[in-house]
Parts: C-alpha cells; sequence; structure tokens
DNA sequence: CATAATCTGGTGCTTAAGCAACAAAACAGA
DNA sequence: TCTGTTTTGTTGCTTAAGCACCAGATTATG
C-alpha cells in the first residue's frame, strides 16, 4: 500500500483500477468479482492491485467515499450549521445515493449493503461531529461525538427504512419522521 | 526505441497512444497534432511516447499499417495467386480504405496523404513481390523487385484517380481500366 | 524582423508496475 | 469428508515509464 501521490503512473492506474471495478459492478454482484476480474479489466498487474488497495473492501470503500463526496455531499462541503435542516438535506442525499446507487449496480447493491453502511456512517458521523463541533465549540468532544453517531445511526436507520418501507417523498417522509420522533420521544 | 515485446505495461501505453492518436485525428488536422496531444490523451509521459514510437510519423506509418493489415487485407492474408483477380482485390482494398480512413479523418486526410501514399505503396509492393515470387519461383528477383514497384504504383495512382474522378464503382471502375490499359498500351 | 513561446528529441536518474513464484485460504465437487 | 482448483496476499528482482532538464528547431506575435 502506498500513499497518494502525483505520479502520473498513480493517478492512471487507480483511475483504471476503479473504473474496472465500476464497471464490473454494473454487471456482477460484488462477491463474485475477484481481484483478476478487476485488474484484467483495468489492464493492469495483479499484484499492482495492492500498491493501491488493501483489498476488495477497501476499494470499495474508497470508491463509495470518492462517490460520495463528489456528487452526493458537494453542497455539504462547507459544513452546514447544525439543525434540523441540514440532518434534512444529508437525509436526502444519502437517499439519492442510495437511489442511484442500487440503479447502477442492482447485481452488487443488497451484496455490498452492509459495507456501504457502516462506510456511510462513519462519514457521516464525521459530517455531523464537525457541525457539532462548530455549533457548540465549548462542550466536551466526548459529548459531541457521542451525539454525532447516535445521530449518523438515525439518519442512516431512517434512509433504509425509507427505502425499504415508504411511499412518501424522502422530503415528506423526513418532516413526517422527525414529527414523530419529537412527539413519541419527547425530550 | 524499445522493440515489442509482451510486457503488459508496453502492451497497454501502445494501445494508449494509437488510440489517443485515432482520437485526435478524428477532430483536428495531422499537422496541428503535438505529440503533448497525443500524450495527454493517453495519460502517459511526453518521453514514453519516444519509447515507442521515433516522431509522428512513425506512429502514423504503424497505425495505418494496422489498420490496413486487420481491417481490409485480412483476405489477403494467405497470399493469393497472382493475376487479375489478386489486382482487382488489391486494388478494391486500397479504395476501400481510402474511404473509411477519409471518413474518420476528414480534417487530416489531406494532411497525411502524401505519407499514406508511401506506407501504402510500400506495403503493396510487398505484397506483389511474394505473390510473384510464389508463382515465378525461379525467375530473378531483381525483375520481380521491378515488377511489384511498379505494380504497387499502378494500383496506387488508380486507386487515387477512382477517388477524385471517376463515379464508377471500384468494380467497374477496374474492369474498366484494366480493359483500357492493355487496349492502349499492346503488350 | 526580432523575440518570445512552444514543440521536439534526447539524457540520467528515480520509481511504479510487471513478473514469477510462493504458501495459505477459500471454494467446489466427487 | 477428502482432494483438486481457484483465489488471495506477499515478496524479490527486473524493467518500463515518469520526471526534470536540456539545447535546438518551429511557430506565433508584436
Amino acid at each position: 500500500m502506498i500513499e497518494q501521490n502525483t505520479d502520473l503512473r498513480m493517478i492512471r492506474t487507480r483511475k483504471f483500477i476503479i473504473d474496472s471495478f465500476i464497471q464490473l459492478l454494473e454487471k456482477k454482484d460484488f462477491n463474485s468479482i475477484t481481484i483478476k476480474d478487476i485488474t484484467s479489466g483495468a489492464m493492469v498487474n495483479r499484484a499492482t492491485f495492492y500498491h493501491h488497495f488493501v483489498d476488495k473492501f477497501d476499494l470499495l470503500e474508497k470508491v463509495i467515499k470518492k462517490e460520495l463526496t463528489s456528487n452526493v455531499l458537494k453542497e455539504l462541503t462547507n459544513i452546514e450549521d447544525f439543525n434540523d435542516q441540514m440532518l434534512k438535506s444529508v437525509f436526502i442525499s444519502i437517499t439519492k445515493f442510495h437511489m442511484s446507487l442500487s440503479e447502477r449496480c442492482q447485481r452488487s447493491f443488497d451484496d455490498m449493503s452492509v459495507n456501504i453502511e457502516s462506510i456511510l456512517k462513519k462519514e457521516l458521523e464525521g459530517i455531523f461531529f464537525q457541525s457539532l463541533q462548530k455549533k457548540y465549540q465549548d462542550e466536551d468532544n466526548e459529548e459531541l461525538r457521542i451525539t454525532a453517531t447516535l445521530l449518523s445511526w438515525m439518519i442512516y436507520s431512517a434512509a433504509v427504512d425509507w427505502r425499504l418501507h415508504s411511499e412518501k417523498s424522502p422530503e415528506d417522509y423526513f418532516e413526517y419522521a422527525i414529527v414523530s420522533f419529537k412527539k413519541l420521544v419527547k425530550n
């Protein structure tokens, strides 16, 4: 594993591996994709894969993060103020992300869902933590961390529930959910 | 300049350079394409270009030969017997090749025509020489070489004339030309 | 016409990637 | 369950490709 770097060769092989992987996801399921499949598609030696990624899961993680930040969370890069509106836009982003991913990688989406979940929750936690830190500069970091963790799991669970059970629009669902939650779990 | 080799890196960069070049030919004219243009498109360092090709003309030559042999002259690979039918099929191949090339590389075709001409005539000469050698095993090689040269220029000139001036189909043109020629230049 | 900018072809050194070979793990199938 | 096959990670050595820099040729531009 070599760290990121500006050498043209590294940029190029990274790109090819990722492109090949994404292409494979569109027609095979994640579990049945081998490293050899990926590297053949990328026109790269199998050993070279391990110069860039620990394993298939590491690759998935990096791809997901990249997709997420470049396509979906770009409106959140300048971390928003922490409030209900911010939670809503994060929720919407995740649902969008799930939709586009499940559409592009039908075969693989279920395979990968547990991995995706843990990656995304970690990402969300980081986003919430920063946002909370900005708002509550004097609070103890541990409190912030705990809150960020709980929030990330809540929002993610909402996104999963929406995908599996809801007919509402993401926006409506979120409004409905937040009202319900606040009503039933009175602070 | 390194010779052909089975190393994956060499195969890959060759392919990328050639692909990039062909892509550029479709939108720019040959003369205005720089090595940097080619290597940028190929995601390859400029110096690497010179590991594979002497210059732009060398690249063109290799591309033309490759295209020619892989797409057009494939029916001639098992060298045919030397006769009028063989001349005709070579002629047709060249006209086809010119057509597809000028269609794909409108901007560049005129730019490159002198280069293409010399490459193709050399190729034709080789084809005719082999074919003659097969038919006239006892003749002096110099006689065969001279004949092959003359034939290659003749056929090529016919292809050029057809492209510039004729409304006939390549087949009709060839029949017409061969009859005319034989009539006017009685052996 | 001059001169700045770009392009060419080349060099020396460094580094990513290829290759082959390996043991261990995972899988498949009788 | 045993047994052969495939896949996975890893390693040592070799080589293609990257990079930076060069001088000379071409091409633009005022």
